[in-house]
DNA sequence: ATTTTTATCAAGAACTATTCTAAATAATAA
DNA sequence: TTATTATTTAGAATAGTTCTTGATAAAAAT
């Protein structure tokens, strides 16, 4: 989803009123090859290597500009930083509590979270967002390690 | 749970090196007694009415400690101001996109939002966190009423 | 009971992610 | 081209939260 068989970006347009600009693009691009949910900062410093002159309020304002749209959403951890995410599947995320890392995690086939919920009678559900917390495979592994060294 | 039969306020220590105080049990009340979530400024403002004195630094230090020792949960959506709950069940959260309002959801019965998750192999969940978005019954009324009247 | 130690409180300063402001620049429309 | 509108940029402003520090209160030791 995040590149063709070309190996091209994706090509869109963001609607009438909205201008695909350079800057738009870089951001874009930087979360289609990110798989690791970075944060605003984070892709700031990515563009900048492709393009010196781009400002952290632009980065901010390109990531608004499509999550607006829709084509990138935002991912909110706690009260860390927001998190950018280019995976527009249905999809939860795993927050590591030792190494920070936010990773995908994808659905059972045909499950949906909300399935588990008693929803309010009447309620209109726009989204729903999990995130599961705890220790991802390399920091459980390491830290049971660690405690055997004692 | 927040209350027993006798309509007291249920006792607990929150352990070595940590006391009692006057504003923690207060901060502890207004939680156990309210089913809205307040963020907290709000938890600040109806203490208040208890005690003129506190300060919201207490406030927050007493949320922190409540948290800590886990008696109390905090709620975060997107990026607005934590919010607090003193409902320790398991449950999930329902957050108005038009009057700003978190409720809980609870459980269908033994269901678990996990259960519909491919979690990685060898991650160790600590807990996770069920927020759905959307408008709640009152507000989803109202709006489709609106449109009628167009 | 007095002293000592430790935890907590309170006020305000500091911090930080994010948003806002305003002037310059770039893209589109006329 | 000229006019209009959107975007970029740097820096100021904002807001929720955390930190600092001296005062106060609780617990422990004497
Ligand atoms: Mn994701
Ligand atoms: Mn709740
Ligand atoms: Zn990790
Ligand atoms: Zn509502």
């Amino acid at each position: 989803m995040s590149q063709n068989s070309t190996g091209n970006i994706k090509q869109f347009n963001l609607g009438e009123g909205h201008r695909m600009t350079p800057q738009r693009r870089f951001v874009y691009e930087v979360l289609m090859n990110s798989k690791d949910h970075p944060t605003a900062t984070e892709v700031f410093m990515r563009v900048k290597n492709k393009m010196d002159s781009i400002s952290l309020a632009t980065v901010y304002n390109c990531l608004d500009a499509l999550v607006g749209v829709g084509v990138v959403r935002q991912v909110n951890v706690d009260r860390e930083p927001s998190r950018y995410c280019g995976n527009l599947e249905p999809h939860a995320h795993f927050h590591c509590e030792n190494c920070a890392s936010v990773e995908d995690i994808s659905l059972k086939d045909g499950a949906k979270p909300s399935n588990s919920l008693k929803l309010p009678r009447g309620a209109k559900v726009e989204k729903f967002e999990v995130v599961v917390r705890g220790l991802c495979p390399e920091c459980a592994l390491s830290i049971k390690t660690k405690k055997q060294l004692n």
